[in-house]
RNA sequence: GCUCCCUUCGUCUAAUGGUUAGGACGCCAGGUUUUCAACCUGGAAACAGGGGUUCAAUUCCCCUAGGGAGUGCCA
């Protein structure tokens, strides 16, 4: 199998080509950054940039709705592994009953849509569990965790209790030092972990500073089901240490799993990764897009026609800036992210920016490039079979030609599309409402007046076409555009379209033609 | 309920113990123009509220309100 590179979007000569700065490109700056509150003292660890491995999960439980704050996430995560750290994938997949293939393969189809590459190959949790189970078992033989038999019910009236009361949540110990012999015959116990009573678990967050939790709080979590399973719990802190992870960057729901995590390493003696807990991404609406809500899956933005690299400079400003900049390429984005400059608070996903922002990467782009990004997304499309009939083995070329024209006006591919397809279309055109009224207004007329003239232009080039047109409009005392809005009219079946020349010029002199007598009645070589 | 996090134009954000509080998207007006875009110029638009600290607070502290997350034998 080839290496896969690093960055899929990585400039060409890749990241060391890249104006980083010296010898570490993403220190842990500043102390100063927030002097005076000792809540947001950050950690200081020595980082060594050559075994940073970042920690891309991907859990295919919430899957596609809980997409966006992953999404957001991963370009932030690719962005450091531009830096030198590796970007390993994990999908979480230790919730059998949601992991199926089929939302797998969206989640890895979703991030190569994005041009976010990982390193290696994904480690699938499940597939771990027995080593995940031995950890569970060496807990239990030290002590560090125990047998629960509580059944769903009494959970739920521990919990009912525990809210009544005001008391800490969760789970309330019943099993935890009660005598082993008083277990219910014929009952399978979950494990639990024994988590500290007394005190106070801190996480040094990258992000969010130090956050601290009483460990009253944090209750005693199951770490095997009754089954023999593990969790998610236990899974991700084994999983880390064995994949040496150093740096795990996930959205800020799971703040308080963090605290959980860091008492289960701490009892397994082993280091805690440090912790950046990105916040959440809203709806348009304010409403939250978490798991147990609805969202778009990354799919669905590829369908609207959106661009992955104006998805990528959208999502990475999301929640962090660089100043004034707006439209960051990838080089720039690569020397200036930095996860201190996340800010902790939760941003809207709004749409009309990202279209903005996806209407000038499209100006920007090579036309072949567009074309290929079209060919990519058709299939895709509910009536795909329709378009691609319509566009033919040749419109490819045709479309590729017409492209100054029709990128300069669409805000998505999709957009785009749709601009095109007088491209497509066949004669007779059926004029909407709006080209009806341009044709009845006069221009029928004129266009029957100004088709001798347009015949006879030689070559048909775009300035041929364009001094034809307006010394016919001088000479019969017209305004251009009393000539031009008939022409696209007649041209396109449209009021709006790109410049008319433009249009006469990729139709084609004999598609041209035709289209405008088939307004006038005249026949085509008048 | 309990725990944790958050709060600058409608949205994304910048800056600052003393500023006309900046930019971008969107919106409005004008310009350009063969339409629509693009582009140019201008405009409306924000420091959640209340207390402190201070000569001075949007900035530091506290409280309140509002928002979010967690509170699962989900991840």
């Amino acid at each position: 199998m080839r290496p896969r590179p690093s960055l899929a979007w990585l400039p060409r000569g890749g990241a060391s080509a890249l104006p980083l700065p010296a010898s570490r490109p993403y220190a842990t700056p500043s102390r100063e950054r927030f002097p005076s509150s000792s809540q947001r003292t950050l950690p200081v660890q020595d980082l060594t940039d050559d075994r940073d491995r970042y920690h891309a999960i991907c859990a295919v439980s919430d899957g596609l709705p809980a997409y966006w704050r992953r999404a957001h996430r991963l370009v932030q995560l690719a962005v450091r592994q531009a830096h030198g750290g590796k970007m390993l994938l994990r999908i979480e997949d230790t919730d059998r009953a949601r992991s199926t293939d089929a939302a797998i393969a969206a989640i890895l189809d979703g991030l190569r849509w994005l041009e976010l590459n990982w390193d290696g190959e994904p480690v699938y949790q499940y597939a771990r569990s027995e080593r995940h189970r031995e950890v569970a078992e060496r807990l239990l033989a030290e002590g560090k965790a125990y047998r629960c038999y509580a059944s769903p019910e009494e959970l739920q009236a521990m919990r009912d209790k525990a809210r009544a009361e005001g008391g800490s949540p969760g789970y309330d110990g019943t099993w935890r030092d009660k005598d082993p012999a008083l277990a219910p015959v014929g009952v399978a116990p979950a494990i639990r972990f024994k988590s500290p009573r007394e005190g106070k678990t801190v996480i040094e967050d990258r992000i969010q500073g130090r956050v601290t939790f009483a460990n009253k709080d944090l209750d005693d979590f199951v770490l095997l089901r009754s089954d023999g399973t593990p969790t998610y719990m236990l899974s991700v802190v084994v999983d880390d240490r064995d994949m040496d992870i150093t740096h795990v960057v996930r959205g800020d729901d799971h703040l308080t799993n963090a605290a959980r995590q860091t008492q289960l390493f701490e009892a397994l003696g082993w280091d805690a990764p440090i912790y950046a807990h990105v916040p959440l991404i809203h709806g348009p609406d304010g409403a939250k897009l978490s798991k147990r809500h609805g969202a778009l899956g990354v799919e669905a933005y590829r369908e609207m026609g959106y661009l992955p690299v104006a998805l990528r400079n959208y999502l990475v400003r999301l929640g962090w800036s660089h100043g004034d900049a707006e439209v960051i390429s990838t080089e720039e984005m690569i020397a200036w992210f930095n996860l201190e400059a996340i800010g902790r608070s939760p941003a809207r996903f709004d749409f009309a920016k990202l279209e903005s922002l996806n209407g000038h990467y499209l100006r920007t782009m090579p036309d072949a490039e567009i074309v290929s990004h079209l060919k990519a997304l058709v299939p895709h499309l509910g009536d795909a079979d329709d378009i691609l009939g319509r566009i033919g083995n040749d419109g490819w070329a045709k479309l590729e030609r017409a492209m100054p024209g029709l990128k300069e006006r669409a805000k998505t591919l999709v957009d785009l599309l749709e601009s095109a397809d007088y491209l497509f279309a066949e004669r007779p055109l059926r004029p909407d409402e709006k080209a009806a009224k341009l044709l009845d207004d006069g221009g029928r007329e004129t266009l029957a007046a100004l088709l001798p003239d347009l015949s006879a232009v030689e070559p048909w080039s775009v300035s041929g076409l364009e001094a034809c047109v307006r010394s016919f409009a001088e000479r019969t005392d017209r305004k251009l555009g009393k000539v031009a809005q008939p022409l696209r009219a007649a041209l396109t079946g449209h009021s709006t379209s790109p410049g008319i020349f433009d249009v006469l010029e990729v139709l084609g002199r004999e598609e041209a033609l035709g289209r405008i007598a088939d307004q006038t009645g005249a026949p085509e070589n008048a």
